[in-house]
DNA sequence: ACACTACTTTAGAATCATTATAAATTATAA
DNA sequence: TTATAATTTATAATGATTCTAAAGTAGTGT
């Protein structure tokens, strides 16, 4: 749905160059309907299925934190051995399945009222995330 | 405050082998006022501190990790190259301060109404834990 | 088109937290 | 005291991530 020109604009507009290998990894990240959660391992195997030309893995993992770093993905709070990144930037929450590793968006609709009524001092906030991890029923 | 009976009777109540390591383990975690927030590194520093025999970094993680599956320990959902761990086990969140990698507690009381209105079928809930990133101001 | 510079990609090595292994030691119950 | 199962331990192995330094590329100005 989107081309190679509009995720060339696109990151232009963030200030990175667009070389191939980012234009790619836009395309399987964010050439798609739904959000989209992941790992770096997971996005490697996803780039091997859409193309035979190879992508280092140091490259992904500079372009994930390019992209994190311009507010372009987010990382998720879990205590994992991988690390998680969201392309849904927005204020937003997960549901972690730890039988299946598997994150599922949660809205602010989804809860009443967050609001913290606590504050530090010389500190400001930076995000408020809240993990409900779950498992299956068996 | 506590003495070494006390730490004995623990481990036995939840059914762990009080071992001289386990015991030494529970004494630098639990034989403190306020809830303790650490690292397998920053916790193998403090035994040090406290005596000249060693413990093996496996004996660290095997008794923290079987802490934690008996409930007497909790790890709290942030994404580091560390894992983090909490004496306080009771339901309650935390500030993360990402610039000094410090963790403070939050109770339910520093919210208003936390609930949650979604729920997934056929998933029990395991948690609901609230991490608030912030950063010193400057 | 050309050259220059800074940015980017890359393979491979290095790092570091964590887990696995397998042998020695120890707690507990009979 | 003895048998057994649990525990500790040093060490190796694993695996995600970061580092390094050399080769390649995009953007700017000429």
């Amino acid at each position: 749905m989107r081309d190679n020109y509009y995720f060339i604009e696109k990151l232009r507009s963030l200030g990175l160059r667009p070389t191939k290998q980012r234009v790619r990894i836009c395309k399987v990240l964010f050439d798609r309907n739904d959000t989209f959660h992941f790992t770096i391992y997971e996005l490697a195997n996803l780039l091997k299925l859409k193309s035979k030309e190879k992508i280092s893995l140091a490259t992904l993992y500079n372009t994930v934190h390019a992209f994190k770093k311009k507010g372009y993905l987010k990382e998720i709070s879990i205590n994992s051995d991988k690390s998680y990144f969201d392309t849904n930037i927005s204020d937003h929450h997960h549901f972690f399945n730890e039988s299946t590793n598997e994150l599922i968006d949660l809205t602010d609709k989804d809860f009443d009222n967050i609001k913290l009524k606590k504050s530090l001092p010389g500190k400001k906030i930076k995000s408020l995330e809240i993990l409900v991890k779950v498992a299956n029923n068996n």
